[in-house]
DNA sequence: ACAAGTGTCCTTTTT
DNA sequence: GGACACTTGT
């Protein structure tokens, strides 16, 4: 049996599976095999006995990560694997505290608050306390807070050295009291009260430590601070920690992953027990080589090189356009060829750095009839008719949650305006109550509000759940608001989705079989259980982007979205100097290694063949912005790259894939001096440069080059030696 | 009380 | 170009 499941495997990999009861870190390179190693040791370890699936606990950042996790582990071990702990930080932090609310201190049916519900809440909060948002911008505060709690202080314990850090760290103390009154928890929270909740009662955290013989955890090079001293809470003298990851594609130090950890796991659990897995089942050899190249350029790294048994492949086809529409007819046309000759769109991957760039190649797409589809943006649960529905459910299990009243109490609008929440909210703050409090012993249409919510309790109280939601929609008024509303047919179409949504996840987690959310409690009112449940699924896991029409269809996400796919081919787009690398990053030292690990993962998406392209001018933000090709291209080598724009004709100006593109639409075209705006020029001193501006005719002609590493300059075109470059 | 108009700011993102 | 906050007008 044993036998067979490490059949295929690699020796790199049969060794990770199979490794003695011991803590190990696992680097395990782009497209080395890696969930399978992680899912195989998991069926591995239970088939041989050596652990039974209650003493398994395995973590993933994503909710895709953990459902896959689950699958693969399933379709291995025909047995229950209902006792196995598999999910996300996030999930697991909450199973935990709805087990153990009384300890942690929490209410049992505590809601979860998501970043713009975090948000909200901080702006509510600043108000109530007259603090200057303009000295104190919330976001900035919201930073503070979910920093310091990702770092595991507490607002005591909160590094404030002066006026202004003191503030933020009373505003955070502030925060978490609100919270805590209104029975809510934010994403870090979660963690944070999970942690504690161990940390203090030591019986607990024996019986964990003592049940929990393995612990893998996926994608390590992304945990925070607080999630790696989460880990070691767990694991017990007994335990035996897995951690795999890979430092070279650690793209959320942004958000606080921390790549120290996976330095410090080695020497405080891994003690050598090191094992790479650089063998890629990808990408062909030239694609291999590039990102080889460009990661070597990393200063920290714990070291590693990819390699592969296929050939070199295609070399890598680089294509310099003169501005971004142009970038984009090339891409359509090429995705066209592809697709004639056989190649599924949705093996093919348009990449790009930030979503504002997707617009360009949208529309050049809809123009061509390609059929594409977008990743990002609004996700299901985060859109404002279903999260107006669910401050409706929020209300009716924690009538405490003041964050929910206040976006449901005048909508649909009921007359009730800021006079009236003004004196709500002071009454309410003087009596110590919450506003749903204060509005059920006060009268007018507050009373009014209170009591529609009064009779939606009664009348829900015994509904199946996805009878309940729909009830709450009616009742609401909210489908009648959007059945008004000439634009309001999607948002109904919305309302009745979550509808579905709660019937079909009653269905699943009654036949329990996977449930990262919440632990079923016996003896609890049922329909309250399910709704909570329900609400802290909708939080944690914010559902799919975008409703996913199954068809073949071009694949267009952000480089970060990629992350852990695979394409036949891939396209990385707006390869430009302050772009990619994003200008706001290519200051510091660690934010240049964190651009180049993106760009690294892009490259890595690739499996035959990858395009990389870069425009010379662009709109951006509304502005025709000109930028240099990326540093990154620079940084591959020659021999894998095939210059499209020298097929047949001179690079510049149009690069001439197909047409020539436009002359530039520039108010001083028509000069007289030969060069002209967007164009790549060099300078004896100051380096390659594009022209961005120009002034003057004839002696007096002088243009403004955006230099790559010395700024911009005006230059008289009379002394300073430039050229064509 | 609320709709319509004006001004500001723009990474990346999962939970 | 577009989301969001804030101000003005009815």
């Amino acid at each position: 049996m044993s036998a067979h499941l490490l059949e295929n495997l690699n020796p790199e990999q049969r060794a990770a599976v199979t490794l003695p009861h011991e803590s190990a870190l696992i680097l395990a390179g782009a497209g080395s095999g890696k969930t399978r190693v992680l899912t195989t040791r998991i069926v591995w370890l239970i088939q041989t006995g050596q652990v039974s699936p209650h003493g398994v606990l395995a973590v993933t950042f994503t909710n895709k990560a953990a459902k896959e996790m689950m699958t693969r582990i399933s379709a291995m071990l025909p047995i229950n694997t209902r006792g196995m702990w598999v999910g996300t930080f996030h999930g697991l932090a909450n199973r935990l505290l709805r087990t153990h609310y009384r300890e942690a201190g929490l209410p049992q049916s505590f809601q979860i608050l998501d970043s713009q519900d975090q948000l909200s809440a901080i702006k509510r909060l600043m108000k109530a306390m007259n603090v200057d948002t303009e000295k104190y911008e919330p976001k900035k505060v919201q930073r503070f807070i979910n920093s310091n709690k990702e770092a595991g202080h507490r607002a005591r314990d909160a590094e404030a050295y002066d006026e202004y850090s003191m503030r933020l760290a009373e505003l955070y103390e502030a925060y978490d009291a609100q919270c805590q009154r209104e029975g809510v928890a934010d994403f870090p929270e979660l963690l944070l009260r999970a942690y504690e909740l161990l940390y203090r009662n030591e019986p607990l955290r024996q019986h964990y430590q003592d049940r929990f013989r393995h612990i893998l955890i996926d994608e390590f090079q992304d945990t925070n601070t607080l999630q790696y001293r989460w880990l070691k809470l767990f694991a017990g003298p007994h335990t035996a920690l897995f951690a795999v990851g890979d430092d070279d594609q650690s793209i959320y130090a942004f958000r606080g992953a921390n790549t120290a950890n996976m330095a410090e796991f080695e020497r405080e659990f891994a003690h050598g027990n090191v094992i790479k897995l650089e063998q890629n089942y990808r990408s062909h050899g030239h694609i291999l080589t590039a990102a080889n190249t460009l990661i070597s350029q990393n200063a920290h790294r714990l070291g590693k090189n990819l390699w592969t048994a296929e050939g070199d492949g295609e070399p890598i086809r680089v294509f310099n356009a003169y501005s971004d529409q142009e970038e984009a007819s090339f891409v359509v046309d090429e995705v066209r060829a592809l697709n004639r000759e056989g190649m599924n769109l949705s093996d093919m991957a348009l990449l790009y750095r930030s979503n504002a760039q997707s617009r360009v190649l949208e529309h050049a797409l809809f123009s061509a009839s390609v059929p594409y589809r977008v990743y990002g943006g609004l996700r299901f649960f985060e859109r404002q008719e279903v999260k107006h529905a669910l401050a409706y459910l929020r209300l009716l299990t924690n009538p405490e949650d003041d964050g929910a009243f206040l976006r449901v109490v005048n909508f649909p609008t009921r007359g009730i305006g800021a006079r009236t929440l003004e004196q709500l909210t002071d009454g309410a703050a003087r009596a110590g109550m919450s506003l749903w409090q204060a509005a059920c012993t006060g009268g007018g249409k507050v009373a009014g509000f209170a009591k529609l919510i009064e009779d939606i309790k009664q009348v829900t109280a015994d509904l199946p759940l996805a009878e309940a939601i729909d009830h709450v929609i009616e009742a609401s008024g909210l489908a009648d608001y959007y059945r008004a509303d000439k634009e309001g047919a999607d948002r109904l179409e919305n309302l009745n989705e979550l509808v579905n949504a709660a019937a079909l996840f009653s269905q699943e987690t009654e036949e329990n079989t996977y449930d990262a959310t919440g632990e079923p409690a016996p003896g609890e009112t049922e329909s309250v259980r399910a709704l909570d449940t329900f609400l802290a699924h909708a939080a944690l896991e914010a559902g799919e982007h975008q409703a996913g029409a199954g068809h073949d269809a071009l694949q267009l996400m952000t480089v970060h979205a990629a992350k852990g796919l695979e394409f036949h081919a891939v396209f990385i787009t707006g390869l430009e100097e302050s772009l990619f690398p994003h200008e706001q990053s290519a200051n510091e030292e660690s934010g240049l290694e964190e651009e180049r690990r993106l760009m690294y993962v892009a490259i890595t998406r690739a499996r035959r063949r990858l395009y990389l392209s870069h425009a010379q001018s662009r709109m951006l933000h509304g502005q025709t912005r000109y930028s240099l090709p990326s540093r990154f291209l620079d940084e591959l080598p020659e021999q894998v790259l095939l210059n499209l724009n020298r097929r047949s004709e001179p690079a510049y100006p149009s690069g001439g894939y197909h047409a020539p593109a436009p002359a530039p639409r520039s108010p001083q075209t028509g000069n007289d001096t030969g060069y002209k705006v967007g164009q790549s020029v060099a300078h004896a001193k100051f380096g390659t440069g594009i022209i961005i501006d120009f002034e003057g005719r004839g002696a007096d002609a002088r243009v403004q080059v955006k230099f790559r590493d010395v700024g911009t300059k005006w230059l008289a075109l009379a002394y300073a030696k430039l050229s064509a470059a």
